[in-house]
DNA sequence: TTTGAATACCTTGCAACACAAGGTACTGAA
DNA sequence: TTCAGTACCTTGTGTTGCAAGGTATTCAAA
């Protein structure tokens, strides 16, 4: 792996930190998920997660009363752990979403500048 | 301050978190600065950082090789810091470019399925 | 019936890094 | 000579993403 890629691929990851809370509460917005398939759609539109981020990430927005769960029978496997979210998530959520208008806005003015 | 205001305050820091570097690469692109005046700048559009955040990463930038610096005489104060863009900064920058686009794509799409 | 693959859950330990707080040093004016 | 303004930088702490490793269930094949 050369230099270039590394920096690269570091600075990806750093971007998609700062918006993983949010994709999962938009997901979830969308209806319940489990968490493998919460990561299988991030992976869908490029958003890559690890499990090790994904389930601390789950139990942590549970705690803070975004998130509640129940859990389902699977004939696939193991049950699976739903997620849902709250009315506190959706009211969390909505300040999220202007949030990264703000940030996506910001990032465009500066964009703008840096090529006049 | 109450709870939903920590919440949504937490996640913004963390939003922000993820593009610093690339902002502040975007900001050097159209023209040298120092520290303090990028803070200013990236203050313009909303993005809050703090010095202790921005110095460590200037230094972390250029030891990558993707800025250099020269110290400039002030009439205002102690002699000041630019930092300007190498080569490979723009390099970088053109992928840091990409990587955006395709996180704003990849939350744009999300957002849509949530509002089905 | 036991072995293995697929699916799904979760935890531990490490490393990165943003930031608050605290510190140094230069200029010019009061 | 003291103070406000500007600018630089470091230290310590806390958060958190992730690689790696682990458990449990189902079903099918050997």
């Amino acid at each position: 792996m050369d230099i270039n890629t590394g920096i690269i691929e570091n600075n990806k990851t750093q971007m998609r930190r700062g918006v993983l809370e949010y994709s999962i509460l938009l997901i979830l917005a969308a209806g319940d998920e489990y968490a493998s398939s919460i990561i299988q759609k991030l992976k869908e539109v490029n958003i890559i997660v690890a499990e090790g981020t994904t389930y601390p990430l789950l139990i942590r927005l549970k705690k803070l009363g975004l998130l509640n769960y129940r859990w389902e029978e699977s004939t696939q496997g193991p049950p699976r752990k739903y997620y849902m979210i709250t009315d506190l998530g959706r009211e969390q959520l909505a300040g999220l979403d202007a949030a990264w208008d703000e940030l996506a806005k910001g990032i465009d003015s500066i964009r703008k500048g840096s090529k006049a």
